[in-house]
DNA sequence: TGGTCGCGTCGGAAATCGTTGACATGTCGG
DNA sequence: CCGACATGTCAACGATTTCCGACGCGACCA
């Protein structure tokens, strides 16, 4: 089941910021880990994870090696989401339909 | 982070059927538990992770306890989720029946 | 009041996960 | 060639998760 590995690589929120840096744009290892006060092997292994779920792919140049994101897998969470908008979308649309009160 | 507890939840194969059975409508925890090869209390644990992620709400009737999704928390998932979609919905443009709004 | 039934929770064992430190691979510059 | 750099990977420890059996609590019924 690949729908696992995707879900089970974005119950990391260090796994979600980094591929909220991958969206800007490419990004090298080290450059990744740098980021966050982790230590390298660390940033390694949770690029793994996300490897392994194929939401990124890496392309080496020269003696480091860029990060990509590929965000493809995505769209299976986007699907499973989708049977359950309806149950918040009615919310949002009674709430919006009073005013934008603070609660 | 409630964030996190949501991402979570949905890191388990098991609770997200969990939540797509109680999508159908409420049910008592031992249907819960029956519906799924596994023991009673492991399924208790599971509907606790759901509990602490206010994904679920439960309402004792009688002497047995019926279980409702309360899906408010999924829409972080979907906020979260959100600024990703275009990736993905480019390579899906052939199928797009919605318009497209670019930035 | 006594006896089930439905549930939650507590202990412990097994599996999984994340982190650190040390080591191996491959690349660039002199 | 030969160091210095960027990176991946492995071994091991600790923390967390997952599962199960056993127990305790409240609700129903005779």
């Amino acid at each position: 089941m690949p729908e696992d590995d995707v879900f089970l690589a974005l119950a990391n929120p260090i796994r979600r910021r980094l591929l909220q840096l991958l969206a800007e744009g490419p990004r090298t290892a080290g450059d990744l880990a740098h980021q966050f006060d982790l230590s390298r092997p660390a940033v390694a292994e949770h690029l793994q994870v996300l490897r392994r779920a194929a939401l990124v792919h890496d392309e080496p140049r020269g003696r480091q090696r860029h990060y990509h994101l590929t965000a493809e897998p995505l769209a299976q969470v986007g699907d499973w989401l989708h049977p359950f908008e309806r149950f918040w979308r009615e919310r949002l649309r009674s709430l919006a339909d009073v005013t934008e009160e603070d609660q």
